[in-house]
DNA sequence: ATATGTATATGACCATTCTCATTGTTGATG
DNA sequence: CATCAACAATGAGAATGGTCATATACATAT
């Protein structure tokens, strides 16, 4: 298993190699972009853990060249992020995952051995009637034919299928789409407002609404019938 | 030591009574707003534990009358938000503090001896020059004189007078200003935007700018020289 | 000093989000 | 069945957040 790490940070790209070759994994490493980009294309490696913040070219060009390359190597991002909960972003531009810096190296020594272990995983797709749901791209179609959701519509769609076949209260949806945006002392209707939304662009034949509203609770979501 | 725990969650009701009463506080329960606000104005409590969705009368409007009655008694709002991190939000509304459900008894119990023990606490006020910046009810003035800033405007100067007279990247800021929704894959020159529309904003004799902009670093907020 | 590339500033513009007032709907009650 | 109050849906408009193209300032080498 050969692994390539990319940081323009070197007591950091020691502390890596030290603790990865200490379990076994053959290291190689680049302080920057382009140094990277080409030992990736003359050496097949099995991970790459890949600075955001780099000299000369930064990681993300970096991963888009490889991705455009057509190599599929898992790309493990690294940033300064303090606090990120959801790596589902960037999953579009071909990072596997998404690690923030400071991170502990239990962790990240955990984050590899599942993606180099990873091959058949869960279904990021959420369904429900003619829907689905790609959680990764961030894509929703109907019947096959993509809907252009905005973000909140997005989340929204998104939460109601985690919980398809319950209803979810406005409250808590709110809580959980809006996250720390929320206010809960302030509750105007906006909820019902992107609901509406929502349905409109969710068109269904005799206008049966998939959301469908339940009087004094909230909102829910099911397959037909 | 006397608490009053509003909820209409009888078994949450009764265990907080027992887990406080082992504590020695004195335990008074309501399980709706109304009895809660007859018991109030009866008779005076230390503290008062205040679930948001109450019965006949909600916790927001419950608090809401302690305070026009000029009340000061401390307040713990508790709400079924699952991770909240600034408390911040709804100091405005008189709340002291704000958890989340579920909370630990160990968490609760912490917050419950802070809020008695606080009374001269730290300055929640941020100052830079003649700006200062009330982190509570997040308002914003400069000699005095209030500013109207935006939610984004606002957390920017906020991150900005945390880090007072030093620089913080555009990157760093954005970590902490977006949060959750920033996403390291891509970053337009937004950060440079709101920095703008603060600077119109905050007008100096002179136009010389209270926020300086560190070439090739990002930008920095301090005192008069 | 001048030129050149890079970093920053700004104006204009558009999509999204949210508020608000109004209208429609539902279900309980007499 | 009629009335009423609570709840939900909606349209319209305002504020916000963000993109982008362009202009400006700055650092460096010539």
């Amino acid at each position: 298993m050969t692994i390539l790490i990319v940081d323009d940070d070197l007591e950091l790209l020691e502390q890596l190699s030290k603790a990865l070759e200490r379990k076994r994994y053959q290291i190689e490493t680049a302080d920057n972009g382009e140094t990277a980009l080409d030992k990736i294309f003359s050496v097949p490696y099995d991970l790459i853990l890949l600075d955001i913040m780099l000299p000369r070219l930064d990681g993300l060009s970096v991963l888009r060249e490889i991705r455009q390359a057509g190599l599929n190597i898992p790309v493990l991002m690294l940033t300064a992020r303090s606090d990120v909960e959801d790596r589902v972003k960037g999953l579009d531009y071909g990072a596997d995952d998404y690690l923030a810096k400071p991170f502990s190296m239990a962790e990240l020594m955990a984050r590899i051995r599942a993606m180099l272990r990873r091959d058949g995983n869960r279904d990021p797709v959420l369904r429900a009637g003619a829907i689905s749901l790609d959680t990764r791209s961030r894509r929703v179609t109907q019947n096959g034919t993509p809907l252009d959701l905005t973000a909140k519509e997005f989340s929204i769609l998104e939460f109601l299928l985690h919980n398809k076949g319950s209803a979810v209260s406005r409250f808590n949806m709110a809580e959980h789409v809006w996250g720390n945006e929320f206010d809960p002392f302030s509750m105007s209707n906006f909820v019902d407002v992107h609901i509406k939304n929502l349905r409109k662009k969710i068109k269904t034949p005799g206008d049966v609404p998939i959301i469908r509203t339940i009087r004094g609770i909230g909102f829910i979501i099911d397959d037909g019938i």
